[in-house]
DNA sequence: CATCTGATGTAGACAGAGTCTAAATCCCCG
DNA sequence: CGGGGATTTAGACTCTGTCTACATCAGATG
């Protein structure tokens, strides 16, 4: 099942079971970083998430942080977003989505697949598939 | 004038009058920069270029390369294409196109614009205006 | 020429993201 | 209870990119 990331019910008891589904052992500071992250729909970094566990009192270390979204992106439970040449983002909504990037602010925000119709892909290189296809709309602001 | 970079001349003579097409003092160390990047359509770091550089003889130093590229890409010589959260490559096709990603060996490949058409793009956000659309295709080898 | 000035280039210190390593700790299973 | 694989950890380390303070250059002026 990929079921409802990102829903309300995420930051209850539901997480373990989640991560389970994605055949991750839920050890305690997976459950930690899945609700943070999961709690809602968002773009962190690695370094707001590790942040945030420090606020919530449950300091997890950066390895372990690192290590986790990894894994975490290999079984699809987030998505890595890759607009800032200088940090990774990780998705909590692993929809079909694309993304506006604020160059001002620094700021991304989803677009639905359905608003960005693509009529045809390219054929792929030889000896090789399509995993994923990322667009990002990089706007400024006009102020 | 935005005339074809990466053709055959610009290896030549011709650069300095890019540059300066471009608004771009064409100093020594630019020059060099520039017709490395330029020579052919590539793809490369800052790094690489730091690496081509001393290999031509031509050692210039990492703060210049990096303040040049930047020059380059405001002035639109070349594009800046983020598809790695590590680190930043040089563009020297400037042409509406997008691009496939090889997430197994970090390849770049150049997709024509024509090849992907877009319908339509949606609305971007109150008091912003959309600079640009990058599309990357992310592939792997199936090998 | 000599000098002044702004633009450009430089070395090296620095900052931030992410990886690696070796050692602890945890947890499951017999 | 004890062993062993999986997981976590601190901290060193690497790498990309930026910053700073100084050197250099080129052109204008007298």
């Amino acid at each position: 099942m990929q079921s409802t990331p990102a829903s309300a019910q995420n930051t209850k008891d539901a997480i373990p079971a989640l991560l389970q589904d994605h055949g991750i052992s839920p050890t305690a500071q997976r459950v930690e970083i899945a609700m943070i992250l999961l709690s809602e729909r968002q773009h962190l970094s690695a370094d707001q998430v590790l942040k945030r566990l420090d606020e919530h009192g449950a300091a997890v270390s950066k390895a372990t942080v690192y290590n986790t979204l990894g894994l975490f992106v290999e079984r699809s439970l987030v998505r890595q977003v890759i607009v800032d040449s200088t940090k990774a983002f990780y998705d909590s909504n692993v929809e079909a989505h694309h993304h506006f990037y604020n160059a001002d602010d620094g700021t991304l925000t989803d677009v639905d697949a359905a608003e960005v119709p693509i009529e045809q892909l390219p054929r792929v290189p030889e000896g090789t598939f399509a995993e994923a296809v990322d667009i990002v709309i990089r706007i400024r602001n006009t102020t």
